[in-house]
DNA sequence: GTCATGTCTATAGTCGATAAAAGACAGGCG
DNA sequence: CGCCTGTCTTTTATCGACTATAGACATGAC
């Protein structure tokens, strides 16, 4: 039986709406409703229902309107509201990182479904699509085994990325003066200053600051296979840094004054300073994330080979 | 319930190779045969049970002889022998081939499901499996649409691949003399040249020939998500050209002749013959790409826009 | 000891059922 | 006529059951 998540997340979230209210207000029509909360009317009417049910919402007939303000209580647990995929999603993350899983480990699928209480199609499903960011594989058998984030995973990652990266930067001169990416450019570099603003506050936000620099710069090559290959990278990044920890706020503030050259850069449409200030940004985020790989598998005792990087052009 | 293919698949293959031997002659233990067959041992068994139920072998308690040689009767139907997913591999292809289906248009799992007859759970994971090649796409309420095979995916597809086949080729000089690859190199020239021997009989080999060329080149950038992507274009190409079979004849001459300038000059070493016969080779598989696009399109009366081909360098 | 076989257990593939969610349609109110 | 709502149908997500297959262990023959 499917989980009613959609239905909890859209109960907080109108709650939240209301909290945004008064008392006596309307909230509107269930269609509108339902486009505000990106989800069916079907969903909405059960929400409203609910409202109508804990006396937070009255109608009256001709309209709908607020009775009294949520309380914290009214709201469905956060836990309640992850659908399956996220809620093994973040289980599987927890397990990898706490486990210590080494490369060439398989993965027993059955297992994990106990250990996370959901079915084994869950999992099975879960893994099918994990798997496309090339950190398990499958075996003949059906099993699965952990490839691991080695140096050569990270190497081979990196050198794709510095090919299609600077494809992108190249031509990312051609957007015409009155498009919209220069106002979206802008909009990131203020986004960049305003974490040094309150850098120690803020700098668990550069993560998210990062991708939509480098997505809007790859969306310059309008390739939809450069586009996904950017959303994998975004998600390996994603994972290997929830894994590792070690210097985020001291690596994240060097990228964020690269970037600033990189985005001055790209705004002088001097081709030459963009190439120069693109391949010194990948190469410090290539050597950043060599390091920590050094420093996680050193903590483990194993012996570090430091493999010449390949150069990729 | 999971089908018995591997079961059928095996057994299939057990007739075939008792049919190489004579009646009398032994068939050897469970585990080599379980090896021979690429199947667990209990699958083995299971054949072997069958193989004494009807009296093809016998077991005299210290070895297991042939008592009569297979009849055509003695295997399972062809059909029975497919795995789910490859049954619905095929259905799918062949629907999408006959019901014409246009960019944007929706994919319905559940009729798919009553049409195949098969759950739609398994088409879920067909189609799941089937976006990593980004024909189709998942919207956010769960349902598929068809991206389609237009000339843009081409376009963007094409110069992926120049992009990764330029760095491959340009690397395909480090090898050493004595390594593999060489001789690997020649053995596919062979095969091309074999192809030109009975061009009319031998054709529709050309496929099989042409990805093992390209994947060997891949290959020298030793970078799994180039190899990874070479996949993907070669899953999609055999998509396309199954559902487009006009010409296939003619441009796979022209094809095999490119191929043989190709693989003449990465043995040459000489980096400027590589890089001009690898452009040129793959400017013209791009054209003929488009062309049969176009060729398609205008079949089905839609107007054909012609955008200038990007260039990627 | 080495290999083959019998037996048992664990894991994967597939299905069908069921509730959740999306979406279509029609009638009613302004 | 446009928008809102009640009702119904279709489709998706998830589970749990069941069988095929893989793999481990132990026993026995040579």
């Amino acid at each position: 039986m499917r989980s009613n998540d959609v239905y909890k997340r859209a109960f907080n979230d109108c709650l939240s709406h209301i909290e945004q209210l008064s008392v006596g207000e309307e909230i509107g029509a269930e269609a509108s409703l339902a486009r505000s909360l990106s989800v069916s009317r079907t969903t909405v009417r059960s929400v409203l229902e609910t409202l109508e049910e804990r006396r937070i919402i009255a109608d009256d007939g001709r309209s709908r309107r607020i009775v009294r303000l949520p309380i914290p209580n009214d709201f469905f647990p956060e836990a309640e509201t992850q659908s399956v995929h996220a809620l093994i999603e973040r289980r599987f993350m927890d397990f990898v990182l706490e486990e210590n899983i080494l490369p060439g480990q398989q993965v027993n699928a059955l297992e994990l479904s106990r250990r996370f209480s959901v079915s084994p199609s869950a999992i099975r499903e879960y893994l099918r699509d994990f798997s496309e960011c090339g950190l398990i594989e499958r075996r003949p058998s059906g099993s699965w085994i952990f490839v691991g984030f080695d140096r050569d995973f990270a190497q081979e990652l990196c050198d794709v990325r510095q090919i299609f990266e600077l494809e992108s930067a190249r031509r990312f001169v051609n957007f015409a003066d009155d498009d919209a990416v220069w106002g979206q450019l802008n909009a990131i570099e203020r986004a960049h200053l305003w974490l040094l603003e309150d850098y120690d506050a803020r700098h668990v936000e550069f993560p998210h600051v990062d991708n939509s620099l480098h997505s809007l710069i790859n969306s310059a090559s309008k390739n939809r296979f450069i586009n996904r290959f950017d959303n994998l990278r975004c998600l390996i990044f994603h994972c290997h840094y929830s894994w590792n920890k070690v210097d985020e706020k001291e690596r994240n503030f060097v990228a964020i004054h690269e970037h600033l050259r990189y985005i001055a850069a790209l705004r002088s449409r001097d081709k030459r300073a963009i190439e120069d200030a693109a391949i010194f940004h990948l190469g410090t985020a290539r050597q950043t994330l060599l390091a920590s790989l050094d420093r996680r598998h050193s903590r483990h005792g194993e012996k570090v080979e430091h493999t010449p990087g390949l150069s990729v052009c």
